[in-house]
DNA sequence: GCCGTCACCTGTGGGC
DNA sequence: TGCCCACAGGTGACGG
């Protein structure tokens, strides 16, 4: 589900309401969730403040007194910030509790979201943040010729490469459609057959469309919420993914897989 | 190190 | 109505 303007949205959200305040108990339902201990997750993280909330590509990076909690959302990931006791279903799995009386809970239906804790000193020296890529929305100054090198070692489809999150980090299947139509670059075509400009063209309609993206709170196609009943409004100005004529030459939009992923594109603008 | 496949889960919608 | 199957916005483990 979220891709990076989604995962942003919710570090904005989130960023209006839990700063300073005290986790005073965690309860951890579905224990898969939690790629450490549970009695190491809970005891490093009880007893702290959350002092600033962080991103790096899809990674919610929870900032504590001492250490931080990382949270990825995988697919239907969800965090709600609610008093506490207001609100139970079979799908919430972690619930932090506060010492104002309220709660976040994180509710995952497909419980592929994970958290792990780190020290200070191990937050982007270890996995799973040490492996992530150029995050566009964040850099503001582009490597682009670093970027270029390593699209072009690949010989899997350039949607491929840029679903990668080691190369740059935050497109999800959705985005990567609509910076592909944008550059009028095909989906299947190998990575290592692109030219040095259509990088350049990709990474300048990547940090485009995500900024656009973030601007309107992220993309609702079907399940996506940044909060209770907060929906993001980008889907109107999607070009081409779950769409079916082209909105440049009018001819029907094809649809197939690239890595088991469902891919839009169109086949006369997009060579 | 790269690549393809599968696994992780549940809900939804279409076909029969 | 009920059953079965394919599919859904992500990522990591594993074997070749």
């Amino acid at each position: 589900m979220p891709e990076l303007p989604e995962v942003e949205t919710v570090r904005r959200v989130l960023s209006n309401n839990i700063l300073n305040l005290k986790i005073i108990d965690i309860d951890v339902r579905y224990p898969n969730i939690i790629e450490d201990d549970i009695d190491y997750f809970k005891n490093n993280i009880i007893n702290k403040r959350i002092k600033s909330i962080d991103r790096l590509g899809k990674f919610l990076i929870f900032n504590l007194d001492d250490g931080a909690f990382i949270s990825h959302l995988r697919m239907e990931g969800k965090y709600y910030y609610l008093e506490k006791g207001s609100i139970d279903n079979k799908h919430i799995h972690v619930v932090f509790h506060f010492d104002n009386g309220y709660s976040l809970y994180y509710q995952d239906v497909r419980k592929f979201g994970r958290m792990i804790y780190k020290n200070s000193d191990e937050i982007y020296e270890t996995k799973p943040l040490k492996d992530v890529g150029i995050d566009p929305i964040l850099n503001k100054k582009i490597d682009y010729r670093n970027i270029y090198d390593k699209i072009v070692l690949r010989s899997v489809s350039i949607k491929t490469t840029l679903l990668d999150q080691s190369i740059i980090c935050g497109l999800g299947n959705i985005y990567v459609d609509e910076v592909l139509f944008l550059s009028k670059i095909n989906p299947h075509r190998l990575s290592h057959d692109i030219k040095y400009d259509e990088v350049v063209n990709i990474v300048d309609n990547t940090v485009k469309v995500l900024s656009k993206a973030i601007e309107y709170k992220g993309t609702t196609i079907k399940s996506y919420t940044s909060s209770l009943n907060v929906y993001g409004e980008y889907q109107q100005f999607l070009n081409v993914h779950t769409k079916t004529i082209c909105p440049v030459c009018h001819s029907p939009l094809l649809k197939d897989k690239i890595n088991g992923r469902s891919t839009y594109y169109c086949k006369n603008c997009e060579v």
